[in-house]
DNA sequence: TGCTTTATATGATGATCATCATATTATCAC
DNA sequence: GTGATAATATGATGATCATCATATAAAGCA
């Protein structure tokens, strides 16, 4: 059935993004092409009128998690001073709802197990998503007058992302809340972010 | 086939200690009842009379796993001062070594995004698992001197876990060698080990 | 109106998976 | 040495998986 051009783009879209949200909630061992065509309102055959195969679709859909985070990190930084900036971001990241929604949040800390066992061409793209991120916090932190900005917001992403991590891996909800709240204290003091000591 | 009293037993250590190998390495979907079998030299449809179940044995697993994190933490730490301790587990857990030998390292670090998806017995024994190593930490940390030591060691934790995490994620080899020094760097230099500033 | 094109659907293939019923056989007790 | 016992092996079940060959049908074009 012919459609109009942009038909095949847009369903390609649509798999796209539903494999961005199956992928970080269930792992890429998680996902089934069958489940995730059905999901997008079409069959499991027309799959691969689309992608080569389900690694070029892990990571195609890698590189759409990360625009989200490009997207994120604007919106809580723009329009604000650098220290309110790293303070609206570390709040934003290691808050509860983040936590909750693991299908909508940030890659790094969704998949970062999962990335040592996937192809290289998921792997370089994943890392060059974290150079952009530790670039982002590192110019926000030398704007702030930190030494060595690179070293440090490396450290700090490494900090953020496990602290989100081990938030979600452990069943008691008091020992998950106070994960992401030791560590949101932690950086903040650090840095003299909100007002901290 | 009647075997002394002590064989089934073995056996199933056996089995028990190539899956605490087997999942840190290739995560839990990544590991096959009779794969797993085969390695311990056995045949797949006899698991069932060790375990109640697939799930039975990833919970069993764990806990084996955290049992060498236990004698890890005391071989690093055993007969030295509170900041020599810290300096020898924060080496031991940032180097190159660790990172490269998934199958017998922490399995926080291996395992973590993985976690958020299994069972609650499973995750159960995780959290169990972070708690222990946290107030390990927090131990050292409480006889340095340092305040609130509880915090700081659930921070120094995440960050530990995330940059550990990280290294073994990205493809590249000098950026994963960077992760893991810009957050042992940071460690070091805010808790004043290993004769740092 | 009818032909061509092509995006999607149908259905099949062979692999792998967890699980379990049943068969085998090595060792212990006698 | 013989028989009972229990640890492991064999083989099957049904589910799910990625992949692909082929069929269908809708829309633009003539």
């Amino acid at each position: 059935m012919r459609y109009d051009a942009e038909h095949r783009g847009k369903t390609r879209e649509k798999i796209l993004r539903e494999a961005a949200s199956a992928i970080r909630a269930r792992g890429p061992d998680g996902v089934g092409v069958a489940a995730l065509m059905k999901q997008a309102g079409l069959t499991h055959g027309g799959f691969y009128a689309h992608f080569a195969s389900k690694d070029d679709l892990v990571a195609q859909a890698i590189g759409v998690m990360f625009d989200d985070v490009r997207g994120r990190f604007d919106h809580e930084t723009a329009e604000r001073d650098p220290a309110a900036a790293l303070d609206a971001y570390v709040g934003f990241y290691l808050s509860r709802r983040h936590r909750d929604s693991r299908e909508r949040g940030c890659p790094i800390a969704a998949l970062s197990t999962d990335m040592a066992r996937l192809e290289p061409v998921s792997r370089e793209r994943f890392g060059r998503g974290i150079a952009a991120l530790t670039g982002w916090l590192a110019g926000a932190l030398a704007r702030l007058g930190v030494a060595d900005a690179d070293a440090a917001a490396s450290a700090m992403l490494s900090e953020m992302v496990g602290a989100l991590s081990l938030s979600r891996a452990v069943a008691d909800p008091a020992q998950s809340d106070a994960i992401l709240a030791h560590a949101a204290a932690a950086i903040r003091n650090r840095f003299g972010l909100g007002g901290g000591a």
